[in-house]
DNA sequence: TTGCGAAACGGACTGCCGGTCCGTATGTTT
DNA sequence: AAACATACGGACCGGCAGTCCGTTTCGCAA
C-alpha cells in the first residue's frame, strides 16, 4: 500500500504505528483515553512522525479501519455468495448486515474509535458512504422495499458501534442472540 | 424545579446558564466548539458557578435537554392520543417515533450535543433508557413484532441526532419527506 | 566507498479546554 | 445588625491534539 517512493524507515514506522494503535485501542476501555502521545511512544516513534504520516487522529483511525476492514470489503466487492455481488438481493441484504455486525463485534474498539471519533460525524466518512451505497443498491433490487436509501441508513444505524457495544458489552447479550435479533428485524423490512 | 432551599442568586444563575448554553449551541456549527468558558461568560457567570451547578459538561447538557424535552415527555406520559398511554399500540408506536423525530429536527444542536457529548455513549443516559422502555413497551403490545426490545433499539437508532442532522442538513431532505420515510419504515416493522 | 541532497525524524513547544480550589462576596436568618 | 451558611468567580492545573524546526537517516550517484 503506497510503497510509492516511500522511504524504508517511513514504511516501517507506518506499520509500527498502526500496530501500536490497534493494540492500545484493543486494550483500553474507551478509545477516548488512548492519547496520540501514548500511541507514538508505544510505537517507538516521535509524535511528529505520527502526525506527518496520518494527518490527524481521525486519519490514523481511518487508516487503521481501512486495513482491518479490507478483507470484508473484498468479499463484498468480488467474493462468492452470500456476500458477493452475484448473490440474490433478498439473501444478500441480511448477509451484508450480519457480516458488518460480526465485524463490529470482532473489532469493537476500532469501530467505536471510528464512529465516536470526536467532532465529525461518521456519516461523512468514506467507510459509511460505501456501505450505504452497497446496501442501498441491494435493497433497491427488492421490490417490497419502498425507500432503499432511507432503509439502508436505518438498517446501518441498527449496527452502529456504540449500540453494539451497549448490547454486547453492558447488557450481557451474546453475539449469536444479537445476530438472531438483527436477522429477524431485517426480515421484517424485506417482507 | 428544585427551589429546594436554593438561594435566590443560585436560581437566577441557573436560568442564565441554561439560556446562554441553549443560545450558543443553537448558533454554533457543532456543539464541540462551544466551550464551557464561553457559556460561563455569555451567562455573565464564573466558571466555578457553572460547574457547581451542573457537575460537568454532560450534566449541563442533560439538564438543558430535560427542560426542553419536558413537554414532550409529559404528552407521552399522560397526554391524549396519539402520544398518551391510552393510544392503541399500532398507532402509538409511529406516533412516538415521529414525535421524537420532530423534536430532534426542532432541537438539532441540543440533541447533537447530548448524543455526541464526548466520551460516554448516549445509551447510558436516562433520556435514552426512558425512551427505550416506553417504545419497547408499546412494541411488546403488538403481536406481530417478535423482539420488542431490539426493535425499540433499532427504531430509535433510525432517529439518532447525527443521522437526522446528516439527512436534514448535509443532504437537502425536508422534514416532511424524512417523516414520511420513517413512517413507511416503521409500518414495515409493525406489519 | 564516500559524499550529498532530500526525506523523514522526534520531542520541545503552543494553544485550548475541562475541571478544581479557595479567598471573597452575598444572601439569609434571628 | 451580626453572624453564619451558601454561592461566587477567576486564577490555576493537568492533559491533549497538533505544530515547528534543528538533527538524523536514507538512498543514490560518482
Amino acid at each position: 500500500m503506497g510503497a510509492r517512493g516511500e522511504r524504508a524507515d517511513a514504511l516501517r514506522n507506518r506499520e509500527a504505528v498502526l500496530a501500536a494503535a490497534d493494540g492500545l485501542f484493543a486494550d483500553s476501555e474507551s478509545p477516548r483515553n488512548v492519547s496520540m502521545d501514548e500511541i507514538a511512544s508505544a510505537a517507538g516513534v516521535g509524535k511528529g512522525t505520527l502526525f506527518r504520516g496520518f494527518g490527524d487522529r481521525g486519519g490514523l483511525i481511518r487508516a487503521l479501519m481501512e486495513v482491518r476492514s479490507g478483507p470484508l470489503r473484498g468479499a463484498v466487492l468480488e467474493g462468492p455468495a452470500p456476500l458477493g455481488p452475484a448473490t440474490p438481493p433478498r439473501e444478500r441484504v441480511p448477509a451484508l448486515l450480519l457480516a458488518l455486525l460480526r465485524f463490529k463485534l470482532d473489532n469493537r474498539h476500532l469501530a467505536l474509535a471510528l464512529e465516536s471519533d470526536g467532532g465529525n460525524s461518521p456519516y461523512q466518512a468514506d467507510h459509511y458512504t460505501w456501505w450505504h451505497r452497497t446496501l442501498a443498491d441491494a435493497l433497491a433490487a427488492v421490490p417490497t422495499v419502498p425507500d432503499a436509501d432511507f432503509a439502508a441508513h436505518a438498517l446501518l444505524a441498527a449496527v452502529r458501534a456504540d449500540l453494539v457495544e451497549h448490547l454486547a458489552g453492558r447488557e450481557e447479550m451474546s453475539g449469536e442472540v444479537l445476530e438472531e435479533r438483527l436477522r429477524a428485524f431485517t426480515a421484517k423490512i424485506l417482507a
